[in-house]
DNA sequence: CGAGTGACCGCAA
DNA sequence: ATTGCGGCCACTC
């Protein structure tokens, strides 16, 4: 990974690097990426950066959805599903699905 | 360059 | 258990 890159460009490969059928929690993206209280920052490049990226592999701290998520929780969780990935009160099994850059 | 803002997180009433 | 508030950092306008 480029050091120069900006925690934008990071936060963007990281969420490029999550696998199908695999979530990562706003806070555990930007702690990897520098910045462990920057969990807002992640949802902002959210909002403003590439709309290409798999968002909906992104989840808060809960294991829930985001409410700024283009057609709301359900569109995320239908997305989700669609990767096998089993939802339970509206929230993913963080221990199950949580996904690591470094360990695999 | 300065100010406002947010797809969050954690604690307090 | 639920609701409200503040903080923190980087991005956009």
């Amino acid at each position: 990974m480029k050091p120069s890159a900006n925690f934008k460009d990071r936060v963007e490969h990281l969420v490029q690097l999550i696998p199908p059928g695999r979530v990562m929690t706003y806070g555990q993206i930007a702690a990897s990426c520098g910045s462990p209280m920057a969990a807002r920052i992640v949802g902002g490049i959210a909002h403003y950066g590439n709309p290409g990226l798999p968002w909906h592999r992104v989840v808060n701290k809960h294991g829930g959805c985001a409410v700024g998520y283009p057609g709301g929780v359900l569109a995320q969780r239908e997305a989700l599903e669609a990767e096998r990935v089993e939802f339970t009160h509206n929230a993913v099994n963080l221990e199950v699905y949580l996904w690591q850059p470094h360990v695999q």
